[in-house]
DNA sequence: TACAAGCACTTAACCGGTTTAGCGTCAAGC
DNA sequence: GCTTGACGCTAAACCGGTTAAGTGCTTGTA
């Protein structure tokens, strides 16, 4: 029960396995009529090119590689992922390579993988992901002159090609709404700052409320559940406490709510709760999550198509995402 | 920059590139001396064989592979599939596998997968899970004698290995739990029948609470979070509600829980909630969710351990997890 | 002294593809 | 009639490893 090769086929067709080789990849130099004969029987005993022995010949894999270092125990960043893996899968598998998924314990795991599996040849390129300020990855990657594209941030990527999204655009169109609805006073809740893209949501949004006349506070953390909670609370408890929050994810936005819930604060006349991503989490609480929603999916897919350019040689642009839509639900409204 | 391979070590050191195989892969046929002279030349450049090569002479890819053929935009597979990957990563990384990871549409798509990855030899063997009665894909695996553990239930799964989970003893702890409460109506919200899982889960459920007295319905759909309030909505509008609703996930437990305070039905004193799956999604609520919590990244860890040994020739048994633990929280309490 | 046994290493084949050079055949062109 | 070129295919090398068989040298032994 061997897979087939071209040897079988080069034996029931009579010719030799360079001919098969020809015939299969749509090279000149069979006739037609043995080309038939080849295809016919290729197909007729579903014949597939041996990955390992393609690669070796090629001198590239056909896969390329995706680690996330954040631990799994985490809640919050599987939403996000899946909807990623989901839309760079939708690109890749149209071409015949494969993606190699691994979560890895730490940055210095996460290099040490790229490192293995680029000297092992095992992947032609990888995504990278949670974009750090003085990230390490960035340096490593331009060293091994490894193919990588950084979904994310527009910023600290080095030479590396982004898919990046306007995080300050999305910062005016919530506080806009927040102001709209007559807060005054309003909190955001968000990942530590030594990530990019928090630090840079940090930025805009303490400088958009500014120019709005809005006075701001902000926590930052772990993007935990738990610390969104205790986040919330103390935020609550404060002496002035802030009649809106935005939180940097769903979960963290939903941990808020239900931390509000308990303090005896309804939502939205005592808070206004708004999530940066959105899902089907913000859907089902009660109130309903007011959420900026974009289409993680589409980055996802371009990131891909990007990392299939480089690993080809090209050189492909950055690309910035469509500004993200606002999505108004229940968990705000006016101050009460 | 090209990556260095036996050749290079070999002509630095002076001998073939056979001795240098043998010397690094610990084979007897070289002297000491030699032996070390190798192994510091190769440490020094960094020399790691050749993933393609290796596969092609091995035979074997050195990766299996995970589908799962739920859409991406199903809420509520998130938690339990990034805890099953992590444990399957933990087993895999210190034995030089890889884990190839992908999304279908559907089961034909999955198999469409299977067949080719197996052809191409890109996998040594898959982890399958959500088990469907009369599921396909067993007879496809089985007739392809790829290596496969089935991970979830302990039917259906024909002459492929499992790991399996007791839903039984759940079932029991569950109901024993609400029985204790004073619950005398209970009802569960599941997944279709035709998966194994909600298929046995069913049958204990009505069986167990028979036999312990209480009355019962069952409503079952496609574990969305959308489904689980519009079931939530129709068991609480019904001529005698349930006092106690049991979920199939801790997605859609949390779902009910919105449902049931859109109502208006508190919860515990009007409506008992209990989930299947734990996560940190269920401590965020208010009120907490009571859940049964399993080891899920323990069973894929052990999945992957007996997809190694299947690949390696052997024939691994069945395996039982441990019974799970009912983690009590404030979502259950009391009939009111 | 001769022969066998071991050792350390090389040669060469193999895994399953791709690719280049070369060879025989045939028809067109001068 | 002879060269030229195109065509259709084969032979062989190559990718980077592994491994069985073979070779030359040293040592032990009858």
């Amino acid at each position: 029960m061997r897979q087939p090769t071209l040897v079988d086929i080069a034996r029931r067709v009579g010719v030799t396995k360079a001919a098969v080789s020809l015939a299969l990849n749509g090279q000149p130099g069979v006739s037609a009529a043995t080309r038939e004969r080849i295809l016919a029987i290729a197909n007729e005993i579903g014949f597939q090119p041996s990955s390992a022995a393609r690669a070796l010949t090629a001198g590239r894999s056909g896969a390329f590689g995706l680690v996330i270092d954040r631990p799994a125990r985490t809640l919050g960043i599987e939403q996000y992922f899946m909807q990623l893996l989901s839309g760079i899968q939708t690109e890749l598998a149209g071409h015949h390579v494969t993606l190699l998924f691994t979560m890895a314990e730490n940055a210095d795991d996460e290099i040490r993988m790229y490192r293995q599996w680029w000297a092992q040849r095992r992947v032609d390129g990888v995504i990278v992901v949670d974009l750090q300020v003085n990230d390490r990855r960035v340096g490593v990657l331009e060293e091994l002159n490894m193919p990588a594209v950084v979904v994310g941030t527009p910023r600290g990527s080095g030479s590396l090609p982004v898919v990046w999204q306007d995080d300050q655009a999305a910062v005016q169109m919530v506080i806009g709404h927040l102001a709209d609805l007559g807060h005054r006073r309003i909190a955001r809740v968000g990942g530590y700052g030594k990530y990019w893209h928090s630090a840079l949501r940090s930025a805009s949004f303490t400088e958009i409320a500014a120019e709005a006349g809005l006075s701001t506070a902000t926590a930052e953390g772990d993007y935990s559940a738990g610390y969104a909670a205790g986040a919330t609370r103390e935020l609550l408890e404060s002496e002035r406490p802030p009649t809106a929050i935005l939180y940097d994810s769903d979960v963290m936005a939903v941990a808020g709510l239900g931390m509000a819930q308990r303090l005896g604060v309804s939502v939205p006349s005592g808070l206004s709760i708004v999530s940066w991503d959105d899902s089907a989490l913000c859907e089902l609480t009660h109130p309903a999550v007011t959420a900026l929603h974009r289409d993680i999916a589409a980055a996802g897919a371009m990131a891909a198509r990007m990392l299939r350019k480089m690993a080809a040689g090209g050189a492909p642009g950055n690309f910035g995402e469509p500004a993200p839509e606002l999505v108004v639900r229940g968990s705000s409204g006016p101050v009460g």
